[in-house]
DNA sequence: TCTATACATTTACATTTATCAATATGTATG
DNA sequence: CATACATATTGATAAATGTAAATGTATAGA
């Protein structure tokens, strides 16, 4: 893994509605629709911070008709808390 | 804290450079001047780098003389971790 | 097939950020 | 005091990012 890699990663969270949706999501999956709702933002803002989110690996997308479910992916959750103990174990 | 707080934070490590410095930290305090041999980057930059670091609160510093030195914030790292714990508790 | 709905993509724009050169500040030393 | 050195700050610029309107795509239902 190189610096750049974990550095977009980092970024992923490094946004007041990325964080904020992540919170959203840890209770439980939920929709775009549903999302949308919760935060301030236009439907095309939350596309592109869903895409930033899933292409970190912290999301995972699952289509169901016309809807998108989020949740939190495990792997990717497991994978990220293991890269930030490698930068800060102290 | 909020998410704007937070989002600072997660910025500090959002980069490939900062990367570079904190693993360079992690073994022990390090003098700006030597860091600066090891990232091809120019003095102005490092210092930028360097003020975001301990604004986040992940890098303390300590200044001799000249120098100025850099290590890794025990208290800051176990901030970090925790706040990290926050939006990943899965 | 037509329409409405849910979401993604494209385009454009304003803001933020990373970068460096130039300059300023602080400190040791002759 | 004058000079050299280490670092910070300022100013300018290019690249990255967040945002929304407009448009595209897929799906469900009449």
């Amino acid at each position: 893994m190189s610096y750049r890699d974990d550095a977009r990663k980092f970024k992923a969270l490094a946004d007041e509605n990325r964080l904020a949706i992540m919170m959203s999501l840890q209770q439980k999956e939920k929709c775009a629709c549903y999302l949308l709702e919760e935060l301030n933002i236009s439907q095309s803002t939350l596309s592109h911070h869903m895409k930033l989110l899933c292409d970190s690996g912290l999301v995972d997308y699952r289509k169901e008709g016309k809807w998108m479910h989020y949740s939190l992916s495990e792997e990717g959750v497991k994978a990220f808390r293991e890269m930030v103990d490698g930068y800060i174990r102290n």
